[in-house]
DNA sequence: GCCGCATTAG
């Protein structure tokens, strides 16, 4: 009897190692009708086995069988249930309980699956119950308990916890390494997991496969590019380049780095390839603008007889939005579709930011409203995906939607919705959000710091705007620049170019944006010289091209300064394409400052290259009548009805009390009319009182009826 | 004699 039931058990042992469910049921069958069913320690090997294949049903059922139950018994049944992930560990929590309540005293077995479960559930209050009752009743010693214990704690991001466990550990083994160094990566403390990883080559060895895929999954900035090489280095003089999985995150964590050929190199490398590692490299190269080389590779990918997984999708559609490519985006979108892929929430969200970043917002919305339930990431991709079109009362009402549903937002939801206001310059509803901010707890770094500043800059509100701006803990090229260009914007522009040199100080990089803010500034204080330097000092000090918003803002500069002949030179000295808008802005300069021979040739440039904006033909035609070359003003008329071009009629808004008011070129719509009008009135009897002269030269009254 | 810990992709 005792031989026969030990050699059931030995074959039991193998088949569950082998996860050979066929031999292990047959075998199940034997022990029945043996009569053994009952010896506790075979019953426990069939939970254990039915457990170990993904059968909890029936390992559940065999549990229930055993009419003594021993530790191992509740052992086998909770680590069944903790290895099944999130929805298993609920069931491990009423285990855990259950167990107690029956008076089966838990063993270090126990509490590793245990604290796997809570670090599964990401619940804290479990995990440190369970953790004060192991203390008390358990050698916290043994490595499988400090190691499921350090996890729990970083899953769950007490890292200072996890800490003092791990220092605690008598023995540590690799687990317990990539455990400790993958939380410090899930906190982005690249440098804290480089640092315990050094440590652990001090001490012990060099780690296996495990504790490096944790070690570079830290390493995400390219400041961190050269410890990545290290590791891979070591990877190949250890023989664990053969995992799948370093190999995958080394393309991972080179595309993160943003060095594309050697993420490349990794993934041609990598010669077991799977699904992962032709997403990794689609995502590195999406993420870090070669879309065309990520299309190409995902049509590579099925070449070579790869199904795309969701990940893929995710890569692919990203590589779409940044290249704005409808059509492959449209296409990938029917591919997805027949793979069933469209009801996952991620693919949803790709597919929104996909459809609005190729400004196609309708079809974005037809993707958000498919799905019942969206998530946070997906309210935020299409509330910005209104703010990226210019929707932006769209954006504030789906916000309203969101807050009304009791949908928490994050930091990039707020962000977009600061955008909505800035661009609407709705102030009142802009400091309801910075109150949300506020009340949600999120603090002034970026993005909601920038977001912030420029809100009330946009608004006219320079004060708050300067708070907010010296109140941020950190501030990146796009904060510096978004306070710079709220200052030029409202009239101030010396503080703005104070402010360039305090950013340059602080050892900012400017970026062209600056330079566009900068020379704007210079345009409105009329600071010629200073936009010379500026000009000389993007390309020679920084090496940024100039780009046409550039040349702009010099044409403006010369213009509005009266140097109308030296800006006609500039304008023929630039040496990329410019199109319409730089003739535009000489010829406007040249209307003010009435030199018609310049105008007219800006003008006759403008028609050349067939403007569409009305107004160039209305001052070229008017330029043309203060010549009293009749002609010429005939032929300008006739182009401009040929090509049917019409007079965008002017437009302005202003919010009263969270209300936007729009007003239109001659509107007589407004439900205020009369009042409104009454206010003109009084203004300029003012004006003329205090004997202000309206400019109203010939030009202007041409302009204004040829409406 | 049975039972336990970790990694990669948005």
């Amino acid at each position: 009897m005792n031989t026969l039931s030990r050699s059931f058990f030995t074959f039991l042992l193998q088949f569950t190692g082998q996860k050979n469910l066929q031999k292990g049921r047959a075998l199940h069958a034997l022990i029945l009708k043996t009569g053994l069913g009952s010896d506790i320690f075979l019953a426990n090997s069939l939970v254990n086995l039915y457990a170990k294949c993904g059968h909890l049903d029936e390992a559940k059922l065999e549990f229930k069988e055993i009419e003594v139950k021993d530790v191992v018994s509740w052992n086998c049944i909770i680590n069944g249930y903790s290895q099944q992930g999130l929805g298993g560990s609920v069931i491990v929590m009423e285990l855990f309980q259950t167990m107690r309540a029956e008076n089966t005293f838990p063993n270090s077995h126990t509490f590793a699956g245990v604290f796997t479960a809570a670090s599964n559930l990401s619940d804290a209050s479990f995990g440190q119950q369970a953790h004060s009752l192991a203390i008390k009743t358990t050698n916290c010693s043994d490595v499988f308990v400090g190691s499921s214990l350090l996890n729990m704690y970083c899953k769950c991001g007490f890292l200072l916890e996890a800490r003092r466990v791990f220092n605690k550990m008598p023995q540590r083994n690799p687990v317990s390494w990539a455990a400790m160094i993958s939380g410090y990566a899930i906190q982005r403390l690249a440098v804290e997991a480089f640092v315990l990883f050094k440590l652990m080559r001090q001490e012990e060895d060099d780690g296996n496969e495990f504790v490096l895929t944790s070690i570079l999954s830290a390493l995400v900035l390219p400041e961190f590019v050269a410890n990545g090489k290290q590791i891979h280095g070591l990877a190949l003089k250890n023989g664990l380049l053969s995992f799948v999985s370093v190999g995958n995150s080394l393309v991972t964590m080179y595309a993160k780095c943003r060095s594309l050929d050697d993420a490349l190199q990794a993934f041609k490398y990598t010669s077991d390839k799977n699904s992962i590692t032709w997403s990794a490299i689609i995502t590195g190269y999406a993420q870090t603008g070669y879309s065309s080389n990520a299309l190409r590779i995902f049509s590579e990918m099925q070449y070579a007889g790869f199904k795309p997984s969701e990940f893929t999708f995710v890569g692919v559609l990203s590589a779409c939005s940044e290249t704005a490519a409808v059509r492959e985006g449209k296409q990938i979108h029917g591919y997805l579709l027949k793979l069933g892929f469209e009801s996952q929430i991620f693919i949803r969200t790709s597919l929104v930011d996909m459809y609005a970043k190729c400004s196609d917002v309708n079809d974005a919305r037809k993707e958000f409203d498919q799905l019942k339930d969206p998530d946070i990431v997906l309210w935020t991709s299409m509330i910005g995906g209104y703010v990226q079109n210019g929707e932006n009362e769209e954006a504030l009402n789906l916000y309203g939607r969101m807050q009304m549903e009791g949908i928490l937002p994050n930091e990039l939801t707020m962000a977009s919705v600061l955008k909505a206001c800035s661009s609407l310059a709705a102030f009142d509803q802009g400091k309801q959000v910075h109150a949300c901010t506020v009340k949600y707890g999120f603090s002034l770094e970026v993005p909601i710091g920038s977001a912030l500043s420029t809100m009330y800059a946009k608004c006219g509100n320079l004060e708050d705007a300067n708070i907010v701006f010296r109140q941020m803990p950190g501030r990146d090229v796009i904060s510096w620049n978004s306070m710079i260009s709220g200052l030029s914007q409202n009239g101030r522009g010396d503080e703005a170019l104070k402010l360039f040199e305090e950013m340059r100080l602080e050892g900012t990089k400017p970026d062209y944006v600056t330079f566009v803010n900068l020379l704007s500034a210079c345009s409105h204080m009329g600071l010629v010289e200073r936009g010379w330097v500026y000009f000389k000092m993007m390309f020679d000090e920084y090496g940024i091209v100039p780009t046409v918003e550039h040349y702009a803002c010099m044409v403006d500069i010369l213009s509005r300064a009266g140097k109308i002949e030296e800006a006609k030179e500039f304008i023929d000295s630039v040496p990329v394409d410019h199109g319409t808008c730089l003739w535009r802005i000489l010829l406007s300069a040249c209307r003010n400052y009435h030199s018609f021979d310049i105008g007219a040739y800006a003008g006759e440039r403008l028609m050349e290259l067939g403007s569409q904006e009305s107004s160039a033909y209305v001052i070229l035609s008017s330029i043309y009548t203060a010549l009293g070359r009749w002609e010429d003003v005939e032929r300008v008329r006739r182009v401009m009805r040929l090509r049917g071009v019409n007079k965008e009629p002017g437009c302005s808004w202003i919010e009263v009390k969270s209300r936007v008011h729009v007003f239109v070129v001659g509107d007589q719509v407004h439900p205020q009319i009369v009042e409104i009008r009454e206010v003109i009135q009084r203004l300029m009897k003012q004006m003329k009182d205090e004997r202000y002269q309206p400019s109203f030269d010939l030009l202007f009254r041409d302009f204004c009826n040829m409406k």
